[in-house]
DNA sequence: CTGAAAGCGCTAACAT
DNA sequence: ATGTTAGCGCTTTCAG
């Protein structure tokens, strides 16, 4: 049979035989408690199985010991993307070591304030925005109101008076291109990610800097939308406009795995004929056949680092504003 | 300028002219308020710009209006499966229209009593529990202290005292593996999803129950598990063992592409040699060549389900314990 | 280093 | 129908 109600604070302290403020400084690690007592009310708190409630904490401390992960409303969409699938774990993770609680908040597309009124309503203590597109300014003004880190470059952000984890996207799609350039190949196309998200932006200036660097044209471009059928559409229009292409970089392994489908489909060898490489370094490389070369991002640190900066934020340390997570060039099969 | 402290309900209460108690009805609809009192509160809690304190309400009233979405530790491998990325919409798409917030918890692997310990601490007024695996007993227990809503039934239940919202998966499977009787296939495969999942099982079965039933033998089974390379892998061994088989039911879009995948690689033509149908209806139907036949499930009406049932079970409502919701065979190409 | 006391902002009987 | 009165469980000065 089990309690009804849970144990309280008050039941440890009598357990413990000390006061309330004692177990309270235990439970929140004040420094200036005798670790002999701190261990007996650790027992205590062991023994009674005691779990703070969240609401009185809150109330007592005016700190809510939660934080938002604001995520677009096509929650299919973006979950597809393993990308942001991967950096939720790194947040988790990372947060699974503090005492902040994570709230899903789904952006409403149809009524964008009501997801900023939430945010603002002050029952959180800071936001993680992920995916943000050019639209999405709202959630500019937000960081004015609370602690809030980007994970990727916001769109449309004039300074850089924000918190923004990132990857270094134009320098991880140039050692792609290079890769591609290093293994003799000239006729390199570009399978560019959305044109209204940072890192389909930045992916493909790497890929127009490198080639124009290497004094070839970077002609062959289609966007696709990071999705493995946006990538077979892309590469059905590549090898309709230049049949001479000789390689592909595509912002994603999702759309490289659709531009290898497309390829082989067409009888075209990979990378015999055409050589791909992708971004991510994710399970798309191995379930394309042949498997990818790709600039692998570190997805869970990513996550990971985002968690780790709004805590700190929160806590009124000193953080960079920019963290830039590094990439690698992970060579496979496709090139 | 704005106020270092929000208005309280006593402010409200001041500026209206009433009691405090009179605010709190009238925040929280009370019907017995006069229509007069109403007005009046209504407009000081607008002038004031007045939003209630969570956490005061929480402690208060000891409900939390937060629901957990508890999904297993490896979110990646989780999300990449499209039905459970897509449920979430669902959730949050029905959860939108009530008071309550979700409440992401990742459940710990190495130690799932801590899960188990917040989920018990009172913190949440309920729980939805996806993507149930054998292991996972120690959430069985969990729903006799807190309302609980599984998404597909969990393993090791004894008995049907539990809430879930399900979709008949030994249908499902009877329907796909039918097509493929109907077009004439008589050496019909399966590629199975994981044996620690009630889907995964059930698919099974009724696989195995339509082939006993057409008089053929159900010998042709591979284990995959959910996945695209898993559905590749058990595709190579189900053609290494029965180069005579001329259709796969695979209990997934992700593994059914797979298979495709490796079919057209090893120059076997889908479906003029074999036939392929997989479950779900979801992107990768789409992205495999030739598009795929499948069994569709509701995944937004399946999350909306889970949310509804919760919220009514802890607002005291009666619900069904288990709701069971459609499926239907979409035919494209592969079959 | 530890305890006592005073709330945090709200809801919920209980009166009226 | 509205006001009064207690707390909800915890943190946090302030003493000691």
């Amino acid at each position: 049979m089990t309690d009804s109600t849970p144990p309280t604070l008050e039941a440890v302290a009598a357990r413990a035989g000390v006061s309330r403020s004692t177990v309270s400084r235990v439970v929140n690690a004040s420094p200036k408690v005798t670790p002999e007592v701190v261990a007996i009310v650790t027992a205590a708190i062991a023994e009674l199985g005691y779990v703070p409630n969240r609401a009185a904490r809150m109330l007592a401390s005016r700190r809510t010991q939660a934080i938002a992960l604001v995520i677009p409303e096509n929650t299919a969409l973006f979950f597809s993307d393993p990308f942001f699938a991967t950096v939720i774990q790194g947040v988790a993770m990372r947060l699974g070591r503090t005492e902040y609680t994570l709230s899903l908040v789904i952006a409403s597309e149809d009524d964008p304030d009501k997801t900023r009124r939430y945010l603002q309503g002050g029952n959180l203590d800071g936001a993680l925005i992920l995916s943000h597109h050019r639209n999405d300014r709202s959630y500019l003004s937000l960081a004015g109101e609370l602690p809030v880190v980007f994970g990727g470059r916001p769109m449309s952000n004039e300074g850089d008076d924000l918190y923004v984890i990132d990857v270094d996207n134009v320098g991880a799609a140039q050692v792609g291109v290079r890769h591609l350039l290093s293994s003799g190949r000239r006729r390199i196309a570009h399978i560019a990610g959305r044109t209204d998200m940072a890192a389909g932006i930045d992916r493909q200036q790497g890929w127009r800097d490198t080639l124009a660097a290497a004094g070839l044209e970077a002609d062959l471009l289609e966007v696709g939308d990071f999705t493995v059928t946006g990538g077979m559409a892309a590469m059905e229009r590549l090898l309709d406009r230049a049949p001479d292409l000789d390689a592909v970089f595509a912002a994603s392994d999702q759309m490289a795995s659709g531009a290898t489908t497309v390829l082989r489909e067409r009888g075209i060898a990979v990378p015999g004929q055409v050589a791909v490489v992708g971004v991510d370094d994710n399970a798309y490389a191995l379930s394309s056949i042949p498997h990818l070369t790709t600039v692998a991002q570190p997805s869970v640190e990513f996550g990971a680092a985002m968690a780790e900066t709004l805590v700190r934020l929160i806590e009124g340390e000193d953080v960079a504003r920019l963290t830039l997570m590094p990439t690698r060039l992970v060579v496979r099969e496709s090139a």
